[in-house]
DNA sequence: AATGAATGAGAGTTCATTCAT
DNA sequence: AATGAATGAACTCTCATTCAT
C-alpha cells in the first residue's frame, strides 16, 4: 500500500468522508428520504434511527444534532452541484451550447436527486444562522457562475440584453426547484427530455427579439 | 355585481367571513405572518395567541385546531386566485393579451402576498390528507384554466405546439413560487415590472420558432 | 370585601404568592425535601411531580424550569431570614443581648428548616448566573447587617477589636451552615439549646481578653 | 521515619500509588479541579478525559467508574488529614499548644487544597452507600481524635467543661468547611493568619469563664 | 365568548459504560 | 495500554388540546 488511505486498511473513503454502507452513510440516506417525504420537523430522530437500524446514541456519536444531519445533506448537494457546473463551464464549445448543457444538466441531476432538491427549498430555516449563511454564500457563488455565462452572451449581442440576467436566472431556477412538485419518474417524459425542454425555454427567453 | 367591494364603508363582513379587526381575523393575520417567518411547526399556538392579544381558549373557540388556521389561510388564497383568474380570462381581448395579463397579474398578487405564497409552498404537509386533497383539486382547476388558454393558442397556431403546455406552465409557476426567495420590495424593480418581465418570458417561450 | 385580594374571592394568598395546598405550593414543598435529600441534579422532575401528585405539564405551567423551582426556594428563605433579622435588630435591648438573640435565632430557624439550609449551601451553582448574583447580593446585605452589630461593639470597646468582624462572622456562619451535617432532631439537644450554645460561642469569641 | 518524603528525588511512586505525571495522576488532578468548579454531576467523563488529554478507554482502564475517581479523591484527602493530625498530636508540647497547632494546621491545609474541601462537602451523595460509610467512618475517627484533645483539657480543668466537646468541634469544623465560600488567596490575609485566628477562636471558646 | 389550569405524549439530547479490536 | 463505536436508559422540556368555570 503506497498512500491510499491513512485510516484502517481496506476502508474505502467516499467523497463525503463516510464509507458506503457505514452507519453515518445509512443515517444520511434515510434522513434524506424522510426529510423530503415528511419535512424536517415532522421527522423524529427516533424514526431516522429506526429506519437506519441503529440507536439514537449511535446517531449522536456521528452527528452533533438533528440539524447537523440536515447540514451534511446540504453540504453534499452543494459540493456536487458546484463541481459539476465547473466541469461544464470549462469546455470550449460555443457559449449557447455550454449554457444549454449546463441548464439541461442541472435539470437532469435535480431529477436524479429529487429528495435533495425538495429538502433544499423547504428546510433552509432549520439550519442554524451561521450554517444558513454558509449555504447561501455557496449558493450565490453557483448562481453567479451561471450568470456570468449569460452576461457574456449579452455583452456579445448573442443574447438579448433588455432583461436582467438575474431575473432570467431566478425565473429558470424557480422552474428547476419546482420540479419536485410535479415531475414523476413514472411519467411520460425522461429526465433528459425535461432537461432539453427547460434548456430550450431558457434559451428562448434569451433569444434576441 | 360589477366589482368586488374593496373597503366599501359600512361593510362588516369580508370575503372570508370574518369582520375586519375581529378576533378571528387578527388570529389569521398574525398566524400568516408567523407561519411564513418561522414555519408552521416552529410556531406554537401560544405565540399566535400572544401576538394576537387573546388567549388560547379564544382561539379554540373560533378554530378547531392549529391545522384549521392553516387551512383557512389556504382557502382564502385559493379563492382569491381563482376569482381573479376567472375575471381576467373572461375579457374579450386577444388571446396573447389575456394570457399576458393573467401571467403578469399572478406575479403582482404573489408579490403583494408573499407570506401567503411562502406558506403555500412549504406547508402542504401539515394539512390533513383530506384537506390536502381538496387544496390540490382546487389548485389543479386553477392550473387547468390557465392551461386552456395556452392550448387554445397552440391549436390556433398562435403559440408553438412542440412543447407540452403543462411543462411550460409548471416552468412558469416554478418561477412565480420562487419569487419569495429573491424578490425584495426594497429592491430596484416594482412588482409590476417583474410581472411584465415574467409575462414576457412566458410568451417568449411560446412564440413559434 | 374591601380590598383583601384582587383575584378570586375566597382565595387566601400566602407570603410567597401561592395558596397553601395549591399545586405550586405542593411542588415547592416536595422539591425542597427532595433537593435536600438527594441533591438538585440527582432529583428528576419526574420524581418531583410524582411526589406532588401532579403531571409534568402542570409543573411547567407554574415554573419555567427546574432551576426556577430552586430559585423560588431560595427566594423564600432569603425573604424570611432578612425579615427576621430586621425584627431582632430593631429592639432597644443592650447590644450584646441583641447580637446574642440574633445568633441564637438564626440557629433555631436554621434547624427548623434544615432542608432549606442544606439546599442553600449545596445548590448555588445550579442557579443561572443572574439569579446567583441576585441571591449573593441579598445574602451580602444580610451579612452586613449582622456585621454592623459586631462593629458597633468593637467601636465601643464592648467587643475585642483585634479580630476582623468579617472573619468572626464567617466562622460563625460556617458553624450554622454545618448544622445540617450533624444536628438530629431526635438527639439530646433542643434547637434552642444549640442556639444558646452557639450564641455563647460567638460572644466568647468577641469577649475582650 | 522522621518526615514524609515530599519530593525526594528518585521516588517514582507517590503516596497515592500513582507516578506523578502519569495518566491516572493527570486524571485525578483534572477531575478534582472540574468537580470543584462545576460539581460532580455537571462534569462529564468526556470533559475529564479531554482535559487530561486521554480517551475514555484509558480512563476506564485505570478507574472502574466515575464514582471511583471521586472516591480516590476522598481517600487521598482523608489519608493526608489523618496522617497530619497524628503527627501533630504526637508531640510533647502543652495541650493547648498542640490543639492550637492542629486547629491552625487544618485551616492552612484546607486553604492549600480548597478544591478538595469543596468536593468533600458537596459530593458525599455521589459515593455508593458502602463508600459513604467508609468515608464517614474515617471522618469520625478523625473527629474523635480531635475531640480527645479537647476532652483531655476539659478533664484537667484547663478548658471549660460546660459545653459538649462535640458541639464545639462541629462549630469549629463548620467554620473550616465554610472557608471555600469566602477565603480568596488574593485577599489580605495569608492562610497562616486565618489559621491563627481560627485556632484562637477555638481556644477562646474553650477558655474557662 | 372566553379563561387558564392541567394533561399526556413525545420531542431532542446527554451520558456512563461496554466491548471488540 | 488504549481506542472509539455503540448502547440504552434517563433526562429536561414543549406543545396541541381539553375542560370546568
Amino acid at each position: 500500500m503506497t498512500r491510499a488511505s491513512a485510516g484502517k486498511p481496506g476502508t474505502t473513503i467516499e467523497e463525503n468522508g463516510y464509507a458506503p454502507g457505514s452507519v453515518p452513510r445509512r443515517l444520511l440516506s434515510v434522513a434524506t428520504k424522510l426529510f423530503a417525504k415528511k419535512g424536517f420537523d415532522r421527522t423524529s430522530v427516533q424514526e431516522i434511527v429506526e429506519a437506519a437500524g441503529v440507536t439514537k446514541g449511535a446517531m449522536y456519536h456521528y452527528f452533533g444534532s438533528k440539524d447537523d444531519l440536515l447540514y451534511e445533506i446540504y453540504a453534499r448537494v452543494l459540493r456536487e452541484q458546484t463541481d459539476q457546473l465547473e466541469r461544464l463551464m470549462a469546455g470550449d464549445a460555443p457559449l449557447a451550447e455550454r449554457l444549454s448543457a449546463a441548464a439541461s444538466d442541472v435539470v437532469v441531476s435535480t431529477i436524479a436527486n429529487l429528495d435533495d432538491a425538495t429538502i433544499f427549498m423547504q428546510s433552509m430555516h432549520h439550519l442554524s444562522p451561521e450554517k444558513q449563511k454558509s449555504v447561501r454564500a455557496e449558493r450565490r457563488k453557483y448562481h453567479e457562475r451561471f450568470r456570468s455565462l449569460i452576461e457574456e452572451g449579452q455583452s456579445s449581442g448573442e443574447f438579448r440584453a433588455d432583461k436582467p440576467a438575474d431575473l432570467v436566472l431566478d425565473f429558470f431556477f424557480g422552474g428547476v426547484h419546482h420540479l419536485g412538485s410535479w415531475y414523476r419518474r413514472s411519467g411520460s417524459m425522461s429526465a433528459q427530455q425535461v432537461g432539453d425542454h427547460y434548456a430550450d425555454l431558457l434559451l428562448s427567453a434569451l433569444r434576441p427579439v
